[in-house]
RNA sequence: GCACUUUUAGCUCAGUGGUAGAGCGUUACAUUGACAUUGUAAAGGCCGGAAGUUCGAUCCUUCCAAGGUGCACCA
């Protein structure tokens, strides 16, 4: 046959390689990604729905993972589908600056190579450091989010620690200040030692370990023998609690004792809280108020002093010669030696242990009365404008109560269902959130200082002599703002108008407390709404041994290796194919293969079409489809509508295999195959029939793979013969096929 | 300890109140074709175990077992 009139390039296998930046670049310089051109240029109605996504931001700690990729192509799905369904498609993306994660890496990275602290280069240095190594990972980022194809809106991009997003951090933080909802207090807080900052409890990670549990007195004349994994801390014990109903101790409730404790005088009362356990140890507990937040909580209801024996650096504080300034753990063998040779030592076993370690540093935790800055999540305020169900404008409410109510009465609604649970769970167990922290990279805290005065505002006040807070905010406090910070707020912007709440945020489970409860308590106090409608939760990508994937491991795939080697919409369509929400997947190599045979196919298929339709005018205005035709085509408009109800109900993984399946085991297998016959045929009727229906469904069938292969069928899409009237110039703005269709 | 979750083909996983599906793998045959291959077919499952609800259970309920995750405890 003559091939004169297909393009040369089918006649080869695709190349994604060639393909992808190509193509990524018309998209980009259409301005398509951007709704506000595509309602100027009437490819959208101005009073079309919207439909908006914030992009969880990346860390701008290093390069993505195949996790980022998963992220991108679910937001980069829906994002294309609501596009081409004529909505006001918005898609934000941005980075985050990851305050303790960042510097962190930086700080590793200078003591590294230049054997040097924080310390050694001082904040203004140290802040110039890490803004250059965040900038380059910034930008290595956003190439390999375009290397994924994500249709987002680049003249949008946000970055939480930029000046609007500061403005927006400090808004609330004045807002909530005044409101009494932030307050500044000494409370036993979660340090790190080696990262030099207080963390939240979601940023504490168990690690299991064997630890010795020793049991003893404080002294001969000691009526009780208590148990504790940490002698060195028993210097700073003030109380020993017992459980108000344990017989063996009633005696002795009340009664005060002095005596020295390695050296170091100490006073002992004996006191009964219902927080003791009589079966642990030997049912008494050593409190120990200033290192122990359960020990604080005991000493706080019965009006206990609070000695603290530990400084920052995780040395001791008090004690002789043989203690002062020395680690905790030389301390531990001192004071365990001391026990010894005291005759006080009853007892010494093995006991499983759970480490608190910092998630970012690997450091011991160790708990420390701090001045701090933290969120009250149980005090109640008045929420003036409130669009919350259950939650009238101008009434009482509480943070707590926020988080709460919007996800059980399902304003929020989160896919999968099951998780909603685990969110109560937290919400119940949920602490006052201690918000600051002593490092450099961040919001730095909004409040100054003069003498005993203390004032917040957006910026410094005026005169002399304030001095602002030394430390910086936690990093979720600005990621808590996201959807409505990337919107402008705290102006009232028309974008904020049109496009909060935002439709679905799409983020994986393992940051469910620390990210989408905090947005949900963010967006409830500072707007009185919603931050989306919907979250949905994806799982981890593993390796197909089912490890999780990393730089340890090396077992970790790159995403950018993947577009190289195989193409991102083969690694897209790995990605989404077969994983369910909320669940982990498994891939590898051969998987991401199939789907690049899968594109090939798609090429061929093109090539097949064009070459048995040449000449061949399509003609939609009469439609002349024989009665079989007519039951093919038929099939291909439920398959449209199945493909986009499965999107809508983010089913992502049926949708694919669906589109999948058609164009592979239908379309090719079944509908071409017999094509051959008919054209061999001398049924002209039947013929033309068949030429029409093959290029009205390979059309089609783009559209439908469009949001899950947008490389290859954009690509397709410009080599296809169409009638230019009917079609737009580029694929990512045809409308969904069978639209009207539809029934909603 | 409490909660959530998983258990379906050799592997990885979908799925549904009416005795089961995909991808990969395996086996046989065909084909150089639109296909850096592809097609046709086959083998392979008491849907973790037990009880219950139901006309009917892989699906709903309860219990049990084994994995995973979260939270708490961690004196």
């Amino acid at each position: 046959m003559e091939n004169k009139h297909i393009p040369e390039k089918l006649l080869t296998p695709y190349d994604p390689q060639s393909t992808e930046k190509r193509i990524y670049d018309a998209w980009e310089k259409s301005g398509y990604f951007n709704p506000d051109v595509c309602i100027q240029e009437g490819i959208t109605k101005a009073d079309a729905k919207p439909f908006t996504i914030v992009m969880p931001p990346p860390n701008v700690t290093g390069i993505l993972h195949m996790g980022h990729a998963m992220m991108l192509a679910i937001q980069d799905i829906m994002t294309r589908y609501h596009r081409m369904k004529g909505e006001k498609a918005l898609w934000i993306p941005g980075t985050d600056h990851a305050a303790i994660a960042t510097q962190s890496k930086v700080e590793k990275e200078i003591s590294k190579k230049e054997g040097k602290s924080r310390y050694d280069l001082g904040r203004e240095e140290m802040l110039n450091r890490i803004h250059a190594f965040a900038q380059d990972s910034h930008d290595s980022i956003i190439a390999q989010v375009k290397a994924m194809g994500a249709s987002c809106d680049w003249s949008r991009e946000a970055f939480t620690l930029d000046e609007t997003r500061t403005k927006a951090v400090y808004t609330m933080f004045k807002n909530m200040y005044d409101d009494g909802l932030i307050y500044r207090g000494t409370r036993v807080v979660n340090w790190d030692p080696k990262g030099q900052t207080t963390i939240a409890d979601d940023e504490i990670v168990y690690e299991e370990r064997k630890a010795k549990l020793y049991t003893f007195k404080y002294a001969k004349d000691f009526p009780i023998a208590i148990s504790t994994t940490r002698p060195e801390t028993k210097i700073g014990d003030v109380a020993v609690a017992v459980h108000p109903s344990d017989e063996r101790y009633t005696a002795y409730v009340g009664k005060e004792y002095d005596m020295e404790f390695c050296g170091v005088p100490i006073h002992i009362k004996i006191i009964a809280d219902e927080s003791v356990e009589k079966d642990f140890g030997t049912g008494a507990l050593g409190v120990t108020p200033a290192h122990s937040m359960i020990d604080s909580d005991i000493s706080k209801r019965h009006n206990l002093p609070s000695i603290q024996v530990i400084n920052e650096y995780a040395k001791m504080t008090l004690g002789g010669e043989n203690i002062l300034g020395k680690k905790t753990t030389e301390a531990r063998e001192t004071i365990v030696s001391w026990l010894r040779d005291e005759g006080l030592l009853e007892k010494e076993e093995e006991v499983n242990q759970n480490v608190s370690t910092a998630e970012r540093t690997g450091g011991i935790i160790e708990p420390l009365p701090k001045l701090q800055w933290f969120i009250d999540v149980n005090k109640e305020f008045v929420l003036p404008e409130s669009t919350l169900e259950g939650i009238a404008s101008g009434s009482k409410t509480t943070l707590k109560q926020i988080m709460r109510t919007v996800v059980q009465n399902k304003q929020v609604t989160i896919v999968p269902e099951y998780f909603d649970k685990t969110y109560f769970h937290w919400i119940d167990n949920l602490q006052d959130w201690c918000i600051s922290r002593q490092i450099w990279y961040g919001h730095r805290i909004p409040v100054w200082y003069k003498g005993d005065e203390i004032y917040s505002d957006i910026q410094a006040p005026e005169g002399e002599g304030w001095v602002q807070d030394e430390d910086v905010l936690d990093t979720w406090f600005s990621s808590g703002l996201w959807t409505f910070s990337t919107l402008g707020w705290p102006e009232n912007t028309p974008d904020l108008a049109t496009y909060h709440p935002t439709a679905v945020l799409e983020t994986g489970y393992e940051i469910l407390f620390s990210w989408v409860a905090r947005m949900i308590l963010m967006t409830g106090y500072g707007l009185g709404t919603i931050p989306f409608h919907t979250v949905y939760l994806h799982g981890t990508v593993r390796d197909a041994q089912g490890r999780k994937m990393s730089k340890s491991l090396g077992n970790g795939i790159d995403p950018i290796d993947v577009a190289n080697k195989f193409g991102i919409d083969a690694g897209r369509m790995a990605l989404i194919t077969g994983t369910a929400p909320g669940t982990d997947s498994r891939i590898d190599e051969n998987k991401i293969k199939g789907y690049k045979n899968f594109a090939n196919k798609l090429w061929n298929i093109t090539r097949f079409i064009i070459t048995n339709t040449e000449g061949f005018e399509v003609d939609n205005e009469k439609n002349e489809y024989t009665e079989e035709d007519q039951i093919l085509a038929d099939e291909v408009r439920t398959l449209a509508i199945e493909v986009g109800a499965d999107i809508d109900a983010l089913r992502f993984h049926l949708a694919s295999e669906k589109i999948y399946h058609y164009i592979w085991h239908r379309f090719a297998d079944v509908i071409l195959e017999e094509s051959k016959e008919i054209f061999t045929g001398t049924d002209t009727a039947k013929i033309s029939s068949r030429k029409q229906f093959l290029m009205n469904t390979l059309a089609d069938t783009l559209k439908i793979l469009h949001p899950f292969m947008p490389f290859v069928t954009e690509e397709l899409w410009s080599i296809i013969p169409r009638n230019e009237a009917n079609s737009q110039k580029l694929l990512i703005i045809e409308s969904w096929p069978f639209l009207e269709n539809h029934t909603h």
